[in-house]
Order: C-alpha cells, then structure tokens, then sequence
DNA sequence: TTAAAAAAAACGTTTGGTCGGTTTTTGAAA
DNA sequence: TTTCAAAAACCGACCAAACGTTTTTTTTAA
C-alpha cells in the first residue's frame, strides 16, 4: 500500500472515517446514525471525529462522493475485462452479488441518496451529474455495438437510457424483497432487458 | 362526500391529519419533519396530533399505508378503463404525470418507503406483500395477453416482474433528473418495455 | 354540567457541536 | 542517541437547541 504511505495522516483518516459512516448508515439508516455511532464504529472518540470533519452534513457529504466514485471505479474495472459491446452491457450484472458486501453497501446508499435528492437541489444535482456520466460512458458502448451491427434499435441515445433505467430497477427490486425477485431473476432480468431493449440481433 | 359524513370525527381527523402528514415528508423530506410542522399544516397544534395519533411513528405508518392505498386504487381505477390487456399493461402511463400533484406527492413517500425498508423489516415485510399483489394484479393481465397472442414472452411470470422493475427504474429516474430523463422519454420508454419486454405481437 | 376536543405548558431525553485538557508525535538542539 | 518543547492528534465533559411525549389547562358542544 504505496498508496496509503503517501497520503497525509488527515487523508488516511478522513477515509477511514467515512468508510466507518458507511458502514454505520447501512446498517442503522441514516436518519438514525449518531456522531457517537461512528466514532464507536471507527474506534475513537466523538472529538476524535469532529477533529477530521467540521460537521456531521461534512461527512455525509464525503460519504456520498466516496459512494459515487467507488460504484464509478468498479463498472470502470468490470468494463474493461470485456472487448465487444454485447459483454461489456452484460457486465453490469456485478450489482447483483449478494456475496460482495462491499457491493451490498452501496444499496443504502443509493437509496439515501434518492431520499435527500428529492428536497436538496445540491444533492439532486449530483444525482443528475452522475446519470449523465453514466449515460455517456454506455451510449458509446451502444454506439459501437449499433455500428458493429450486434444491436438493432434505432435510437441509441434513447436506449441507453431506458436499459440503464430498468436495470436501476431490477437491481432495486432485487435488493428489497429477494424473497419474490430472486438473485437468480436478476440476473437474468438485466440480460433480458438488453437483449430485448438494446434489440440485440439473434445469433 | 357522503362518505365523510359517515365517519367518525375520529377518524376523518385521522385521515386529514394524515394527508397533511403526507404533504410535509413530501416537501421536507421524512427526517426533517415535526411534529409542530405538521400541526401546522394541518392548522392546529402539536397537542392536537398527539390527541389522534399515540405517537409520531404511529402517524408515519399510517401515512405509508395510506400511499400504498392510494396507488393501488390509483392503478385499480386506470386498469378499468381499459379492457385489452395491452391498452392495461400501457395504462401505467399514469405515473408520469407532472401535472398531477397527487400523483407526484406519491415518489418521495417512495423513496422514503425504500429508505426504511432496507433497516426495518416490518417495513421489509410490507414492501414484499405490496410487490406481490402487484405482481399478481399484472399477471393475470399477461396471461390474459399471451392467451391472445398478443403477448409473445414465453415465461410469463418472469416477464412480469422484469417489466414492472423496469417501469419502476424508468418513473424513479423520471422522477429525480427530468433534465436528463424527460417526460417524453419516460412515456415512451414504458411504453417501449411493455413492447420489448413481453415481445408484443407486431401488428 | 359534563365529557370530548384541542391548546398550551412543562418535562425529559437526545444529540451535534464546542472547548479545555491530555496524550502522542515530531523535529531540532544538545 | 537523548532530550524536550512545540505542534498535532485525540478525548470527553459540557452546553444549548430541538423534539417527542406527558400533563395541565382551556374551549367547545351536547
């Protein structure tokens, strides 16, 4: 961990600490996570924690970012182990891994985040950031499948929005009530969705 | 309104205090909510509530039953207009209603129902019966559909789930970034879901 | 007059932030 | 290498504000 040698002790810890408020507001929900929680969580005490972050909205600011960023690098990583379009959009299914706690994590927050996003505009801003990024990073993957002929819809723009929208949905259903829409399902809900919205040409 | 008149004061303050409830999450987010907030949207004082509701989770859960009420007869009333099971399956194009405040006081109760289900599971175990009996209202519709041919998908219970997951993508995301996801595009991509996802019969 | 309905006040708990103090680390001088 | 003062890191008691709930008081209506 070169890494972590480099960086100053305030950013090793300002990490530390907002990965613990991760964990924290995961299990508990935000609207009931304490300043206490987290410093019992991380191990220090409540001066401890105000001594890295100014504010309790601080941190939960930096865990939103860190949110963000962290659900970016992992469909960056998946993407890139994947050349043609069709692999590269049936990529996404690493949402669905129920084994991957680090993936379970980020469920929470999602959902949080929709929560504030509805009645905080800078929060309903970065919402709308990171849709559009996202937006853009499959519309080229669609473009260059549209092109190689793999998919047949007509409107890429179009597409791209609907499938990652329905494959926002499958992912949440599947995280609420995996009793009725089963990891099983989900998995092959998002497959579906891509074969038949992005009109994938039959072998 | 003869049915107001035939209720107890008791319970028609109940439901006004409720919707009033209902309003404030709507506007505030549920966190920030209190109960002088709601006393005095409703127009009387926090005593007031506390004479009708025992206490403010009491109240909240009430509210939560009240939206999952109100969307299923929301949804009952659509389906009625229609009778071929492709004009109901499309009829859901009610969600995407801006105009409607009724309607768009509906998502934030969502997302806040979201945000509490994945901590608590009483309210787990009534996010699971909701999607239940809604998956089994639109399966009987499906089966109807594909009875007529009209509906391709050969299985028609995973078909179902599918395409109400992804219409819930598609009206969340509507919802929370209309700069990106339009109105437009939302009525067409539900309506485009429908199609693709229980591979409609080409006319 | 009395009981229900509503308001007002009081109460007690929780919690985020502050701050003075304590421990640990650092780095330069001896 | 040792020493030691200054800075950084951290602790935890305390405070004030916010809030849900309970209790008391007032109003309304039959």
């Amino acid at each position: 961990m070169v890494k972590v040698k480099r960086m100053s002790l305030e950013t090793l810890r300002r990490e530390e600490i907002l990965q613990a408020a991760l964990g924290v507001i995961a299990e508990k929900g935000r609207a009931n996570v304490t300043l206490e929680d987290i410093a019992k969580a991380y191990g220090c005490s409540k001066g401890g924690i105000t001594y890295y972050y100014s504010s309790k909205e601080a941190l939960f600011k930096d865990v939103f970012k860190y949110f963000f960023d962290t659900i970016s690098q992992k469909t960056q990583k998946e993407l890139d182990k994947h050349l043609d379009p069709l692999s590269k959009m049936l990529s996404f299914i690493w949402f669905v891994d129920e084994e991957n706690p680090q993936t379970m994590l980020m469920y929470p927050l999602l959902f949080e985040m929709m929560s504030i996003a509805y009645v905080n505009t800078e929060y309903q801003e970065a919402f709308h950031e990171w849709m559009k990024s996202r937006s853009d990073t499959v519309l080229t993957i669609v473009e260059e499948g549209k092109n190689a002929g793999i998919f047949q819809v007509d409107d890429a723009a179009f597409a791209v929005l609907t499938v990652t929208a329905a494959g926002h949905g499958i992912i949440t259903r599947w995280y609420l009530d995996r009793k009725t829409y089963s990891t099983e399902w989900a998995k092959k809900a998002l497959q579906y969705t891509v074969i038949q919205l992005l009109q994938v040409k039959p072998a």
